[in-house]
RNA sequence: GCGAGCGUAGCCAAGUGGUUAAGGCAGUGGAUUGUGGUUCCACCAUUCGCGGGUUCGAGUCCCGUCGUUCGCCCCA
Protein backbone atom coordinates (compact mmCIF):
# COMPACT_ATOMS: atom_id res chain seq x y z
CA UNK A 1 0.00 0.00 0.00
CA UNK A 2 1.11 3.63 -0.99
CA UNK A 3 2.04 5.33 2.20
CA UNK A 4 0.77 8.75 2.85
CA UNK A 5 3.57 11.13 3.42
CA UNK A 6 3.04 15.02 5.07
CA UNK A 7 2.02 17.40 1.90
CA UNK A 8 5.27 19.67 0.44
CA UNK A 9 6.59 22.36 2.24
CA UNK A 10 5.02 20.77 5.60
CA UNK A 11 6.69 18.27 8.34
CA UNK A 12 5.88 16.85 11.72
CA UNK A 13 7.84 18.44 14.33
CA UNK A 14 8.90 14.95 16.21
CA UNK A 15 9.64 14.94 19.82
CA UNK A 16 13.44 15.81 20.05
CA UNK A 17 12.68 19.03 18.07
CA UNK A 18 9.96 19.71 19.88
CA UNK A 19 12.08 20.58 23.22
CA UNK A 20 13.19 23.44 21.49
CA UNK A 21 10.34 24.88 20.41
CA UNK A 22 8.81 24.77 24.01
CA UNK A 23 12.05 26.23 25.50
CA UNK A 24 11.37 29.16 23.28
CA UNK A 25 7.52 29.48 23.55
CA UNK A 26 8.21 29.88 27.18
CA UNK A 27 11.21 32.35 27.19
CA UNK A 28 9.04 34.69 24.41
CA UNK A 29 5.54 34.56 27.04
CA UNK A 30 7.88 35.68 30.16
CA UNK A 31 9.71 38.50 28.24
CA UNK A 32 6.73 38.93 26.56
CA UNK A 33 4.81 39.22 29.75
CA UNK A 34 7.17 41.32 31.89
CA UNK A 35 6.40 43.72 29.14
CA UNK A 36 2.67 43.45 29.80
CA UNK A 37 1.73 42.17 26.61
CA UNK A 38 -1.21 40.21 26.00
CA UNK A 39 -1.41 36.85 24.05
CA UNK A 40 -3.83 37.11 21.30
CA UNK A 41 -5.29 34.44 18.78
CA UNK A 42 -6.95 35.35 15.84
CA UNK A 43 -8.04 32.92 13.60
CA UNK A 44 -5.99 30.48 11.19
CA UNK A 45 -7.87 32.19 8.15
CA UNK A 46 -9.29 34.76 7.28
CA UNK A 47 -11.64 35.97 4.01
CA UNK A 48 -9.20 36.82 1.18
CA UNK A 49 -10.07 40.40 0.97
CA UNK A 50 -8.32 40.83 4.39
CA UNK A 51 -4.75 40.17 2.94
CA UNK A 52 -5.33 41.68 -0.49
CA UNK A 53 -6.23 45.09 0.76
CA UNK A 54 -3.47 44.91 3.86
CA UNK A 55 -0.86 43.10 2.94
CA UNK A 56 -1.49 44.98 -0.57
CA UNK A 57 -2.53 43.66 -3.94
CA UNK A 58 0.95 44.17 -5.39
CA UNK A 59 2.69 42.17 -2.99
CA UNK A 60 4.25 38.67 -4.02
CA UNK A 61 2.45 36.92 -1.13
CA UNK A 62 -0.82 38.34 -2.31
CA UNK A 63 -0.36 37.48 -6.15
CA UNK A 64 0.94 34.28 -5.78
CA UNK A 65 1.92 32.72 -2.73
CA UNK A 66 -1.43 32.72 -1.00
CA UNK A 67 -3.26 29.56 0.30
CA UNK A 68 -6.78 30.85 -1.50
CA UNK A 69 -9.86 28.49 -2.01
CA UNK A 70 -13.59 28.40 -2.04
CA UNK A 71 -15.46 27.38 1.03
CA UNK A 72 -18.52 25.07 0.99
CA UNK A 73 -20.73 28.45 0.94
CA UNK A 74 -18.91 29.91 -2.24
CA UNK A 75 -16.60 31.85 0.54
CA UNK A 76 -13.05 33.08 -1.08
CA UNK A 77 -11.05 32.04 2.10
CA UNK A 78 -6.92 32.34 2.59
CA UNK A 79 -4.91 30.91 4.94
CA UNK A 80 -3.20 33.63 6.88
CA UNK A 81 0.28 34.47 5.05
CA UNK A 82 1.42 36.46 7.63
CA UNK A 83 -0.27 37.66 11.31
CA UNK A 84 -0.59 41.16 11.53
CA UNK A 85 -3.63 41.43 9.11
CA UNK A 86 -5.55 39.50 11.74
CA UNK A 87 -4.41 41.06 14.17
CA UNK A 88 -5.40 44.54 13.45
CA UNK A 89 -8.66 43.23 12.09
CA UNK A 90 -9.53 41.96 15.58
CA UNK A 91 -8.31 45.36 16.95
CA UNK A 92 -11.06 46.93 14.82
CA UNK A 93 -13.55 44.16 15.00
CA UNK A 94 -13.51 44.21 18.84
CA UNK A 95 -13.37 47.69 19.24
CA UNK A 96 -9.96 47.38 21.08
CA UNK A 97 -9.25 50.76 20.44
CA UNK A 98 -12.42 52.01 22.74
CA UNK A 99 -10.34 51.02 25.52
CA UNK A 100 -7.75 53.72 24.87
CA UNK A 101 -4.54 53.95 25.42
CA UNK A 102 -1.95 51.23 23.88
CA UNK A 103 -2.49 47.97 22.75
CA UNK A 104 0.54 45.42 23.65
CA UNK A 105 -0.33 42.07 22.00
CA UNK A 106 1.42 39.22 21.13
CA UNK A 107 0.74 36.11 18.83
CA UNK A 108 2.43 32.71 17.49
CA UNK A 109 1.03 29.85 15.48
CA UNK A 110 1.00 28.58 11.64
CA UNK A 111 1.56 30.81 8.64
CA UNK A 112 1.10 29.53 5.16
CA UNK A 113 2.62 30.71 1.51
CA UNK A 114 3.01 28.42 -1.18
CA UNK A 115 6.48 28.57 -2.21
CA UNK A 116 9.11 26.39 -2.86
CA UNK A 117 10.31 24.84 0.19
CA UNK A 118 14.09 25.90 0.83
CA UNK A 119 16.33 26.01 3.60
CA UNK A 120 14.43 27.89 6.42
CA UNK A 121 11.65 27.99 4.44
CA UNK A 122 8.02 25.91 4.49
CA UNK A 123 5.17 26.44 3.49
CA UNK A 124 3.29 26.14 6.53
CA UNK A 125 6.13 27.79 9.25
CA UNK A 126 5.57 29.50 12.32
CA UNK A 127 5.80 32.90 13.63
CA UNK A 128 5.96 35.07 16.96
CA UNK A 129 4.78 38.08 16.65
CA UNK A 130 4.02 41.38 18.43
CA UNK A 131 2.08 44.14 17.62
CA UNK A 132 1.72 47.46 19.38
CA UNK A 133 -1.22 49.79 18.40
CA UNK A 134 -2.00 53.22 19.20
CA UNK A 135 1.22 54.50 19.53
CA UNK A 136 3.40 56.78 16.96
CA UNK A 137 6.32 57.28 19.72
CA UNK A 138 9.57 56.06 18.76
CA UNK A 139 9.73 54.85 21.90
CA UNK A 140 7.09 51.91 20.68
CA UNK A 141 9.65 51.38 18.31
CA UNK A 142 12.58 50.71 20.31
CA UNK A 143 10.60 48.76 23.01
CA UNK A 144 9.56 46.02 20.76
CA UNK A 145 13.28 46.27 18.68
CA UNK A 146 14.69 45.55 22.44
CA UNK A 147 12.16 42.84 23.08
CA UNK A 148 13.37 40.66 20.33
CA UNK A 149 17.11 41.41 20.83
CA UNK A 150 16.19 40.68 24.38
CA UNK A 151 14.28 37.54 23.60
CA UNK A 152 17.43 35.94 20.81
CA UNK A 153 19.86 36.83 23.24
CA UNK A 154 18.02 35.43 25.77
CA UNK A 155 18.36 31.93 24.06
CA UNK A 156 21.77 32.21 23.88
CA UNK A 157 22.00 34.02 20.01
CA UNK A 158 25.09 35.35 19.17
CA UNK A 159 26.23 37.17 15.99
CA UNK A 160 23.12 38.62 14.99
CA UNK A 161 22.27 41.88 13.15
CA UNK A 162 20.31 44.34 13.47
CA UNK A 163 19.64 46.33 10.14
CA UNK A 164 17.44 49.28 10.20
CA UNK A 165 15.90 52.01 7.81
CA UNK A 166 13.25 54.18 7.84
CA UNK A 167 10.82 54.22 4.40
CA UNK A 168 9.27 57.52 5.46
CA UNK A 169 5.37 58.14 5.33
CA UNK A 170 3.51 57.45 1.90
CA UNK A 171 4.61 61.08 0.68
CA UNK A 172 8.32 60.76 1.05
CA UNK A 173 8.23 57.11 -0.33
CA UNK A 174 6.57 58.79 -3.58
CA UNK A 175 8.93 61.45 -3.93
CA UNK A 176 11.66 58.61 -3.34
CA UNK A 177 10.63 56.77 -5.69
CA UNK A 178 10.66 59.42 -8.05
CA UNK A 179 14.00 59.84 -8.16
CA UNK A 180 15.22 56.62 -7.60
CA UNK A 181 13.40 55.58 -11.00
CA UNK A 182 15.29 58.84 -12.29
CA UNK A 183 18.54 57.57 -11.44
CA UNK A 184 17.79 53.73 -12.18
CA UNK A 185 16.75 54.78 -16.03
CA UNK A 186 20.30 54.91 -17.78
CA UNK A 187 21.33 51.60 -16.01
CA UNK A 188 18.45 49.81 -17.39
CA UNK A 189 20.36 47.33 -19.56
CA UNK A 190 22.77 46.97 -16.73
CA UNK A 191 20.31 45.55 -14.31
CA UNK A 192 19.42 42.24 -14.30
CA UNK A 193 16.27 40.74 -15.82
CA UNK A 194 14.04 41.19 -12.61
CA UNK A 195 15.03 44.48 -11.35
CA UNK A 196 14.04 45.62 -15.35
CA UNK A 197 10.63 44.55 -14.46
CA UNK A 198 10.52 46.06 -11.12
CA UNK A 199 11.58 49.52 -12.15
CA UNK A 200 7.98 49.93 -13.12
CA UNK A 201 6.14 47.73 -10.82
CA UNK A 202 8.00 48.23 -7.63
CA UNK A 203 11.55 49.94 -8.01
CA UNK A 204 12.24 50.16 -4.16
CA UNK A 205 12.72 46.15 -4.15
CA UNK A 206 15.72 46.98 -6.40
CA UNK A 207 17.65 47.91 -3.88
CA UNK A 208 17.91 44.60 -2.07
CA UNK A 209 18.62 42.98 -4.91
CA UNK A 210 21.30 40.16 -4.97
CA UNK A 211 22.80 40.57 -8.55
CA UNK A 212 26.51 41.68 -8.02
CA UNK A 213 26.03 44.38 -10.32
CA UNK A 214 22.43 45.27 -9.52
CA UNK A 215 23.61 45.94 -5.57
CA UNK A 216 27.02 48.05 -7.41
CA UNK A 217 24.15 50.52 -9.14
CA UNK A 218 22.00 50.59 -5.95
CA UNK A 219 24.88 51.12 -3.45
CA UNK A 220 25.32 54.85 -5.25
CA UNK A 221 21.33 55.40 -5.69
CA UNK A 222 20.28 58.34 -3.83
CA UNK A 223 19.38 57.42 -0.27
CA UNK A 224 15.63 57.73 0.98
CA UNK A 225 17.00 59.34 4.14
CA UNK A 226 17.27 62.42 1.92
CA UNK A 227 14.31 62.29 0.96
CA UNK A 228 12.26 62.06 4.71
CA UNK A 229 10.30 64.64 5.61
CA UNK A 230 11.31 66.85 8.81
CA UNK A 231 8.89 65.14 11.61
CA UNK A 232 9.92 61.88 9.67
CA UNK A 233 13.81 61.98 9.88
CA UNK A 234 13.15 63.20 13.72
CA UNK A 235 11.53 59.97 13.93
CA UNK A 236 14.29 58.24 12.59
CA UNK A 237 17.29 60.32 14.57
CA UNK A 238 15.45 59.89 17.90
CA UNK A 239 14.95 55.84 17.43
CA UNK A 240 18.28 55.53 16.90
CA UNK A 241 18.99 57.82 19.55
CA UNK A 242 17.02 55.17 21.78
CA UNK A 243 18.43 52.23 20.37
CA UNK A 244 22.44 53.62 21.19
CA UNK A 245 21.14 54.46 24.90
CA UNK A 246 19.98 50.76 25.21
CA UNK A 247 23.13 49.71 23.86
CA UNK A 248 21.71 47.69 21.14
CA UNK A 249 23.86 47.67 17.98
CA UNK A 250 22.66 48.37 14.56
CA UNK A 251 24.18 48.80 11.48
CA UNK A 252 21.82 51.59 8.99
CA UNK A 253 21.27 49.89 5.79
CA UNK A 254 19.18 52.05 3.20
CA UNK A 255 18.65 49.18 1.19
CA UNK A 256 16.55 47.75 3.39
CA UNK A 257 13.12 47.46 2.13
CA UNK A 258 10.30 45.13 3.44
CA UNK A 259 8.09 43.36 1.03
CA UNK A 260 5.09 44.78 2.51
CA UNK A 261 3.11 47.53 1.75
CA UNK A 262 1.93 48.58 4.77
CA UNK A 263 5.48 49.88 6.30
CA UNK A 264 5.97 53.26 6.77
CA UNK A 265 8.66 55.21 9.13
CA UNK A 266 10.62 52.07 11.11
CA UNK A 267 12.11 49.00 9.24
CA UNK A 268 13.99 46.70 10.42
CA UNK A 269 15.39 43.04 10.25
CA UNK A 270 17.61 40.92 12.33
CA UNK A 271 19.76 38.67 10.39
CA UNK A 272 22.26 35.86 10.73
CA UNK A 273 25.14 34.85 8.57
CA UNK A 274 24.22 31.11 9.51
CA UNK A 275 21.04 30.14 8.07
CA UNK A 276 21.80 29.95 4.35
CA UNK A 277 20.26 32.07 1.83
CA UNK A 278 17.02 32.91 3.77
CA UNK A 279 19.27 34.68 6.52
CA UNK A 280 16.33 37.07 8.02
CA UNK A 281 15.02 35.69 11.85
CA UNK A 282 13.02 38.67 12.57
CA UNK A 283 11.18 41.54 10.38
CA UNK A 284 9.29 44.25 11.20
CA UNK A 285 8.73 47.49 11.77
CA UNK A 286 6.13 50.85 11.67
CA UNK A 287 2.76 50.97 9.57
CA UNK A 288 1.13 53.46 10.97
CA UNK A 289 -1.41 53.70 7.92
CA UNK A 290 -2.65 49.77 8.04
CA UNK A 291 -5.64 50.76 10.49
CA UNK A 292 -7.34 53.25 8.65
CA UNK A 293 -6.75 51.57 5.62
CA UNK A 294 -8.49 48.45 7.20
CA UNK A 295 -11.45 50.46 8.34
CA UNK A 296 -10.55 51.39 11.74
CA UNK A 297 -9.71 54.87 13.63
CA UNK A 298 -6.35 56.34 12.31
CA UNK A 299 -4.02 54.34 14.62
CA UNK A 300 -0.16 54.32 14.60
CA UNK A 301 1.35 50.63 15.22
CA UNK A 302 4.50 48.84 14.94
CA UNK A 303 5.05 45.02 15.26
CA UNK A 304 7.66 42.02 14.24
CA UNK A 305 7.47 38.69 13.79
CA UNK A 306 9.94 36.16 14.13
CA UNK A 307 10.69 32.80 12.24
CA UNK A 308 10.73 30.24 14.35
CA UNK A 309 11.66 27.56 11.92
CA UNK A 310 15.12 29.47 11.28
CA UNK A 311 15.51 30.72 15.02
CA UNK A 312 14.98 26.97 15.55
CA UNK A 313 17.78 26.33 13.38
CA UNK A 314 19.85 28.30 15.21
CA UNK A 315 19.50 26.93 18.33
CA UNK A 316 20.03 23.55 17.36
CA UNK A 317 23.42 24.72 16.00
CA UNK A 318 23.96 26.04 19.56
CA UNK A 319 22.74 23.50 22.17
CA UNK A 320 21.46 19.71 22.46
CA UNK A 321 17.80 19.19 23.08
CA UNK A 322 16.81 19.04 26.25
CA UNK A 323 15.84 15.18 26.75
CA UNK A 324 13.74 14.00 29.72
CA UNK A 325 15.19 11.31 32.02
CA UNK A 326 12.83 9.91 34.41
CA UNK A 327 13.50 9.52 37.91
CA UNK A 328 12.74 6.39 38.10
CA UNK A 329 12.20 3.24 36.27
CA UNK A 330 9.87 0.74 36.89
CA UNK A 331 11.27 -2.71 35.98
CA UNK A 332 8.30 -5.41 37.15
CA UNK A 333 7.40 -9.16 36.29
CA UNK A 334 4.51 -11.12 36.70
CA UNK A 335 0.51 -10.19 36.98
CA UNK A 336 0.56 -9.15 40.71
CA UNK A 337 4.04 -7.35 40.46
CA UNK A 338 2.93 -5.87 37.06
CA UNK A 339 -0.14 -4.64 38.90
CA UNK A 340 1.32 -3.09 41.70
CA UNK A 341 4.07 -1.25 39.67
CA UNK A 342 1.07 0.55 37.90
CA UNK A 343 -0.17 1.95 41.25
CA UNK A 344 3.73 2.48 42.63
CA UNK A 345 4.05 4.79 39.36
CA UNK A 346 0.65 6.51 39.33
CA UNK A 347 1.42 7.88 42.86
CA UNK A 348 4.84 8.75 42.32
CA UNK A 349 3.89 10.35 39.85
CA UNK A 350 1.32 11.62 41.84
CA UNK A 351 4.44 12.91 44.07
CA UNK A 352 5.51 15.06 41.28
CA UNK A 353 8.25 12.28 40.04
CA UNK A 354 8.99 11.56 36.34
CA UNK A 355 8.44 7.58 36.22
CA UNK A 356 8.57 5.28 33.10
CA UNK A 357 7.29 2.18 33.46
CA UNK A 358 8.53 -0.09 31.34
CA UNK A 359 5.56 -2.61 29.54
CA UNK A 360 7.40 -4.97 27.61
CA UNK A 361 7.59 -7.86 30.59
CA UNK A 362 10.48 -9.38 29.29
CA UNK A 363 13.28 -10.30 31.41
CA UNK A 364 14.85 -8.55 33.84
CA UNK A 365 18.50 -8.77 32.74
CA UNK A 366 16.32 -6.75 29.45
CA UNK A 367 13.90 -4.46 31.33
CA UNK A 368 17.27 -3.09 33.26
CA UNK A 369 18.93 -2.90 29.83
CA UNK A 370 16.04 -0.65 28.53
CA UNK A 371 15.94 1.09 32.40
CA UNK A 372 19.95 2.12 31.57
CA UNK A 373 19.56 3.73 28.81
CA UNK A 374 16.45 5.91 29.78
CA UNK A 375 19.31 7.45 32.09
CA UNK A 376 16.82 7.13 34.83
CA UNK A 377 18.57 8.19 38.19
CA UNK A 378 17.20 4.76 39.69
CA UNK A 379 15.55 1.57 39.61
CA UNK A 380 12.58 0.31 41.02
CA UNK A 381 12.10 -3.71 40.78
CA UNK A 382 9.39 -5.19 41.45
CA UNK A 383 9.59 -9.55 40.97
CA UNK A 384 7.18 -12.08 42.18
CA UNK A 385 8.60 -12.29 46.06
CA UNK A 386 8.27 -8.35 46.38
CA UNK A 387 4.84 -8.99 44.95
CA UNK A 388 4.23 -11.39 47.53
CA UNK A 389 5.80 -8.90 50.27
CA UNK A 390 4.61 -5.67 49.74
CA UNK A 391 7.72 -3.96 49.37
CA UNK A 392 9.96 -3.02 46.33
CA UNK A 393 13.46 -2.79 45.63
CA UNK A 394 15.01 0.64 45.12
CA UNK A 395 18.19 0.30 43.04
CA UNK A 396 20.34 3.67 42.57
CA UNK A 397 21.75 3.13 39.09
CA UNK A 398 25.19 4.99 39.43
CA UNK A 399 26.32 3.34 42.26
CA UNK A 400 24.24 -0.12 41.75
CA UNK A 401 23.60 -0.01 45.87
CA UNK A 402 19.92 -1.51 46.39
CA UNK A 403 17.51 -1.94 49.01
CA UNK A 404 14.20 -3.24 50.06
CA UNK A 405 11.36 -0.50 51.09
CA UNK A 406 7.98 -1.42 52.16
CA UNK A 407 5.63 -0.25 49.41
CA UNK A 408 3.80 2.17 52.07
CA UNK A 409 7.13 3.33 53.56
CA UNK A 410 8.21 4.53 49.69
CA UNK A 411 5.11 6.53 50.00
CA UNK A 412 4.87 8.17 52.89
CA UNK A 413 6.02 12.08 53.34
CA UNK A 414 9.45 11.78 55.27
CA UNK A 415 10.76 8.79 52.62
CA UNK A 416 9.63 11.24 49.83
CA UNK A 417 11.71 14.01 51.49
CA UNK A 418 14.38 11.96 51.23
CA UNK A 419 13.73 10.08 47.94
CA UNK A 420 13.69 13.83 46.28
CA UNK A 421 17.01 14.75 48.39
CA UNK A 422 18.62 11.76 47.07
CA UNK A 423 17.46 12.42 43.51
CA UNK A 424 18.77 15.79 43.37
CA UNK A 425 22.02 14.58 44.47
CA UNK A 426 22.47 11.70 42.13
CA UNK A 427 21.54 14.30 39.37
CA UNK A 428 24.14 16.95 39.67
C1' G B 1 7.00 29.56 -11.64
C1' C B 2 12.55 28.77 -12.95
C1' G B 3 17.64 26.31 -12.22
C1' A B 4 20.98 22.50 -10.15
C1' G B 5 22.04 18.13 -7.04
C1' C B 6 20.21 13.69 -4.74
C1' G B 7 16.59 9.16 -3.88
C1' U B 8 19.91 1.72 -1.60
C1' A B 9 16.62 -1.03 5.66
C1' G B 10 14.04 3.07 11.14
C1' C B 11 19.03 6.12 10.66
C1' C B 12 24.19 6.67 8.40
C1' A B 13 25.81 4.51 4.17
C1' A B 14 29.38 0.95 0.35
C1' G B 15 28.34 -0.28 -4.43
C1' U B 16 30.30 3.41 -11.02
C1' G B 17 27.01 -2.88 -16.21
C1' G B 18 28.50 -9.43 -14.47
C1' U B 19 26.77 -15.06 -10.06
C1' U B 20 23.48 -14.95 -3.37
C1' A B 21 22.89 -6.13 -2.58
C1' A B 22 29.24 -4.55 2.01
C1' G B 23 29.58 -2.30 6.73
C1' G B 24 28.03 0.66 11.02
C1' C B 25 24.15 2.51 14.43
C1' A B 26 19.40 1.34 16.27
C1' G B 27 16.02 -2.89 17.05
C1' U B 28 14.72 -8.16 18.36
C1' G B 29 16.25 -12.98 20.42
C1' G B 30 20.14 -15.69 22.96
C1' A B 31 24.98 -16.54 26.01
C1' U B 32 22.67 -14.47 31.39
C1' U B 33 14.76 -18.73 32.81
C1' G B 34 15.52 -12.16 39.02
C1' U B 35 19.58 -7.53 38.06
C1' G B 36 22.11 -2.69 33.74
C1' G B 37 26.29 -0.01 31.46
C1' U B 38 31.36 -4.14 28.53
C1' U B 39 31.65 -8.41 25.40
C1' C B 40 30.16 -12.43 22.07
C1' C B 41 26.51 -14.99 18.75
C1' A B 42 22.12 -15.02 15.69
C1' C B 43 18.18 -12.47 13.19
C1' C B 44 16.89 -7.87 10.66
C1' A B 45 16.34 -5.16 1.93
C1' U B 46 13.03 -11.92 -2.84
C1' U B 47 15.35 -5.81 -3.72
C1' C B 48 17.76 -0.32 -4.60
C1' G B 49 11.27 5.99 -4.81
C1' C B 50 7.84 4.59 -8.98
C1' G B 51 6.97 3.49 -14.41
C1' G B 52 9.08 2.48 -19.01
C1' G B 53 13.43 1.71 -22.24
C1' U B 54 18.65 0.01 -23.76
C1' U B 55 21.33 -4.72 -22.84
C1' C B 56 22.60 -11.74 -22.89
C1' G B 57 22.66 -9.11 -18.05
C1' A B 58 20.59 -2.70 -14.72
C1' G B 59 21.04 -0.45 -7.86
C1' U B 60 24.62 1.10 -11.75
C1' C B 61 23.16 3.68 -18.51
C1' C B 62 18.72 6.49 -20.99
C1' C B 63 13.63 8.74 -20.76
C1' G B 64 9.54 10.02 -17.88
C1' U B 65 7.34 10.69 -13.16
C1' C B 66 7.06 11.51 -7.95
C1' G B 67 9.67 12.95 -3.68
C1' U B 68 13.63 15.59 -1.45
C1' U B 69 17.71 19.15 -0.89
C1' C B 70 19.96 23.67 -2.20
C1' G B 71 19.55 28.11 -4.99
C1' C B 72 16.52 32.12 -7.90
C1' C B 73 12.05 34.98 -7.16
C1' C B 74 10.06 36.44 -2.40
C1' C B 75 9.97 36.45 2.69
C1' A B 76 9.90 35.09 8.86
Amino acid sequence: MRVIQALRGTRDILPEEVSYWQLVETKAKEILTRAVYQEIRPPIFEQTSLFERGIGEGTDIVGKEMYTFKDRGDRSITLRPEGTAGVVRSFIENNLYAQGGVQRLWYAGPMFRYERPQAGRQRQFHQIGVEVLGSDSPRADVEVIALATDLLKTLGLKSLKLDLNSVGNQKDREQYREALVNYLIPFHNELDRDSQERLTRNPLRILDSKEAKTQEIAQNAPKIWDYLSNDSKKHFDRVQQLLTDLGIEYQLNHCLVRGLDYYTHTAFEIKSDDLGAQATVCGGGRYDGLVAELGGPETPAVGWAIGMERLILLLQQLQKPPIIQPDFYLVSRGDKAEAQALVIAQKLRTAGFTVELDLSGSAFGKQFKRADRSGAVACLVLGESEAENETVNLKWLISGEQQSVNQVDLLTQINLLELKNKIALHKQ
